[in-house]
DNA sequence: TCATAACATGTTATAACATAACACCTACTT
DNA sequence: AAGTAGGTGTTATGTTATAACATGTTATGA
């Protein structure tokens, strides 16, 4: 078992939602990418997304494969890694590299380049939008050198978790 | 051995210098901070320093093990990633989290948010400062969550590479 | 329809990265 | 002297990720 990872509260810039609407939209949405650039959305491939969509948590990759065993797929790792990489290429899943953990993409419509604010606390993770990041890709190329994949990472503690307890 | 980092070629952001000035500096910074701020710059703080600022590349917790082994320090890991963790708690090694590895800061002077540049061909890394990054922390601060430590990492090609050969 | 290529999953073993727990030593404090 | 804090050393183990190979499954297209 993971000892890091038990996030519990929740704070304003991690927003609250219908999670049955959001949960079926993004079913919906990865079907119809798959469906249309003609890959297949396997059953182990849905049931990854699905076990990390569950709940807009970071998993572990042994996380996920524990919950994969639990649902009687195979859990040896290279399992995990393979499924996670095939979505993360296809935009559906990112990796936290903060937390070494992967997280169902929270707008996997438009190309992005996402950006994570962490809280260290509770461990919620947000994937927010540049603009609304406060981090501004002014240039996407830095001179003389072609940027393929950015990784911005904020790190810190939600309202929820500086209020809640003695620091 | 690592069988990842092998860097051997150079681009333009990856500033040509007089390294044996810039080495000098850098331990020479560094044992001022140490000095002002009564922290001991022990022989093992300070091969561990060398040994990563030697020739600006990040080099993984393993390989830094492997150097101090040579040099006749223990080399067990726990020595390794304890020094790292006190020369970062410091701002003088950062981590660069997409290559597990560890680099000696460039500018230790101010404290800073540091962006990094990543060449995933030679794996040559540059610090590089927010402006010239290109990427702007416009507000430090997201809505509701308080930012203490920010990632950025730029992966790409570097124009040495990537007129070098064919891709 | 049969070969074949490409893709997908499964398995074993191992590599690579990181920390826990405890021991010992030194320097400084009271 | 006894106590405390800091630094280093050691053993063992925990955690994350990949290599290599086997097997099954799904297009494709002679
Ligand atoms: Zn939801
Ligand atoms: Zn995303
Ligand atoms: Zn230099
Ligand atoms: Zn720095």
């Amino acid at each position: 078992m993971n000892k890091k990872r038990e996030g519990k509260t929740t704070s304003k810039i991690f927003d609250d939602h219908d999670h049955g609407i959001c949960f079926d939209d993004a079913i919906e949405q990865i079907e119809n990418y798959f469906l249309k650039k003609n890959l297949q959305f396997t059953p182990l491939r849905r049931k990854v997304f699905e076990i990390l969509i569950k709940d807009h948590k970071p998993l572990g990759a042994y996380e996920i494969l524990e919950a994969l065993g639990r649902d009687g797929f195979s859990s040896s790792p290279p399992i995990a890694y393979r499924v996670l990489d095939f979505l993360m290429k296809h935009g559906f899943v990112h990796k936290i590299q903060g937390l070494n953990a992967f997280i169902a993409c929270s707008n996997p419509n438009h190309s992005h380049s996402p950006a994570f604010v962490i809280c260290r606390k509770c461990e919620k993770v947000a994937e927010v939008d540049e603009r609304k990041s406060g981090i501004s890709f002014a240039s996407p190329n830095i001179e003389n050198f072609e940027v393929e994949k950015t990784t911005v990472e904020m790190t810190g503690v939600c309202t929820t978790c500086s209020s809640a307890a003695i620091m």
